[in-house]
Order: C-alpha cells, then sequence, then structure tokens
DNA sequence: CCAAGATGTAAAATTTAAAATTACATCTAA
DNA sequence: TTAGATGTAATTTTAAATTTTACATCTTGG
C-alpha cells in the first residue's frame, strides 16, 4: 500500500554522498552501514541513480559522487529511477472485475481517467521539491545536534566492515 | 508500493449502487460477483463507508443505498475511510537507520518534510475528484457499449449465488 | 601481475502485508 | 422460524519486497 521504500533511501544514499563524499569513498557497505539496508539492495538503488545519470560509481574501487547540481535531482526524477512507472503503480486497481458487468467491464477505464488527473498533479509536486531543497532541510534541521564531521568519519572509517555499531 | 485496492474496489461498490441500486438490491454477494473480490472483503469495506456515513446498509436483509450526495463523495473520503491515514503510508521510509550516522538520526525528520508537501497537495486532488465527477465519466464511457438495463439485470438476479458466469 | 576489496547481478530464501477463506454470531422479513 | 443477509474474528494463502547467497568482473596498490 505505499511506494517501497526505495525512494527514501536513495534521498538518503544521495544526502550521505553530498555530505561525507569529499572526505572518505561511499561504497555500498558504508551506505548499508548508515540506511540499515543490505549492501546488495543499496548497490541495486545506486545502479539506478547512475543510470539515470544522478551519480556515478566507481566500478571496483568504489566510491560514489553526485554528478549533476542539486536542483536537478528532483523527488520524481529520484522515484523514476529507482522505480519505473512508479506513479502508475500508485493506485491499486481490482484485477478481475466481471466482464458482464456493465461497471465492470469498465471500472478500469473509469478509474484511470480519475488517477490520471491525480497522478499528474503528483508529478507536479514530485517535480518542484529537489536535493537542493532537502539538503538545506538536512542541514537545518541538523542545527544543533550536528557532530564534528571528524567524529563521523572515524565512525565510518571504524565501521568499514560493519562492525555492527550502528 | 501502492495505495491498496481497496479504494478502487470501493469506487466499484458505490457506482454499482448508484447505477443499479433502484432495481436490486446490492448485496455484497453480488458486489463480490461484479468486483471479483471476495464478498467478507467486499462486507469489510461496505462496513467502513457505513461507518464514514457513506452509505446505509440494511443488515440483516441486505441492501446498500448512498446516503449523501454524490458531490460530498471525494476520492479523499473514500480513500480515507477504507483505509485510515492511508497517505501517511504512501512513501515508505526504511525503519532502522543508523542512529550513529548524523543522516540516519535525521532522515526521518527531513523526508517527512518534504513527504508532507506532497501529501497536501495530493489530499487537494484527491478531495476534488468526487463521484459526481466518476459517475459523469462512467456514463459517458460507458457511452455505445451500453448494455439494456433488463440484461445486466437479469444477470445480477440469475448470478445471485454465484453462479461463475463473470 | 596478482590479490584484496569493490561493484554488478542473478537466483533462491525469507519476510511482510494484502486478500481469501473459514467460521460463526446476529439480524430481518417472508 | 428459517432462509438469506450482514458483521467480524481468526487462520490460511498469495504476492511483492527485501535479504541472503553466490559469483563474475573491475580497479589499484604492493
Amino acid at each position: 500500500m505505499h511506494i517501497s521504500n526505495k525512494c527514501s533511501i536513495a534521498v538518503h544514499c544521495l544526502l550521505c554522498i553530498n555530505e561525507f563524499g569529499k572526505d572518505i569513498r561511499i561504497t555500498s557497505e558504508m551506505l548499508s552501514v548508515s540506511t540499515g539496508i543490505n549492501p546488495v539492495t543499496i548497490r541495486g538503488i545506486m545502479s539506478a541513480l547512475k543510470k539515470d545519470g544522478i551519480i556515478s560509481v566507481k566500478s571496483g574501487t568504489g566510491g560514489a559522487v553526485l554528478c549533476c547540481p542539486a536542483e536537478e535531482i528532483s523527488l520524481y526524477r529520484i522515484g523514476s529511477a529507482v522505480e519505473p512507472n512508479f506513479l502508475e503503480k500508485l493506485f491499486g486497481i481490482h484485477s478481475s472485475p466481471s466482464q458482464v458487468c456493465p461497471v465492470g467491464k469498465i471500472i478500469n477505464t473509469v478509474l484511470r481517467t480519475s488517477y490520471n488527473e491525480i497522478e499528474e498533479a503528483l508529478t507536479k509536486s514530485l517535480k518542484s521539491i529537489t536535493m537542493a531543497e532537502i539538503i538545506r532541510n538536512y542541514k537545518s534541521t541538523l542545527g544543533d545536534n550536528a557532530v564534528p564531521h571528524e567524529k563521523v568519519l572515524e565512525y565510518y572509517l571504524s565501521a568499514s566492515g560493519a562492525s555492527g555499531v550502528t
């Protein structure tokens, strides 16, 4: 009953790349620790983001970097990248209505008309929110909770290998 | 990754009630045949619609009728009735990010800020589409496919007991 | 050049949420 | 008073997402 976690996980990863990418090498292992999601799933998501041109990942040695301005990375783009046609899947429609009943026969068409309207509006909102805004929001939410950067890097460097400290 | 089928099923049922309610008694069995969904699930959905004041169902003998004008039954109202808080559930968020990583610590808050914006816009579209519009859309889509009403009633009357002709 | 540490994927196993099934108490009117 | 409904709880089944396992391939430092 919801869009899979992939979009949220992707945003999380992009925030990490943006925040720590200059100081440490961002690997799927590191992102796995940060997100609490297993590294294979992370790699799948990274793959999708890469295919869409949002990030580039150095194969073999590892290390992901943003490869376009944060203003150009909208939630719509992220969602579409990690889960093609995610909007069409938004509203579930029952799959085997009676083909004898006039309502059953055309319910799919009728529903799609309304759902398309909604998806259009939704697309607009999703396009209006970009990583630039999310990064700003992250920084201001961080506020006083901000941990010294070295501390964080130390955590990641020691945790590489999934120590278990999460 | 999507809102459950309940909302679509509810719209289907409401269309049937509106279309055939004057001629035949709308039972969960009849709606089960029309939707292809089992009667217990239908009764659950009808219960929810009833609780919200959208329909009234005669207990015991059966027979559902709309009990408010179609203009007042929006998709938002239907969705909320059959699935409380369905919008909050829209975007999945991974549930166990690292509490040591600064991103992991506040990712939920950061995401919710953006998702709330989107949900607000979505709510507005969902409220703007009502059964009145859907009924109009149904009638016009029906167009020439329109089957003589008696045929349909005959179908339902004979099918009561779920004959299998669907 | 080659081994350690990454990515990239495929395939199978597990988990989880939705829906179906089963069961039964209760209601209503012919 | 009984046949045909609704109302709901509990269990089973099903389908989809995620994790796990496995392994091929890439990259670079020693």
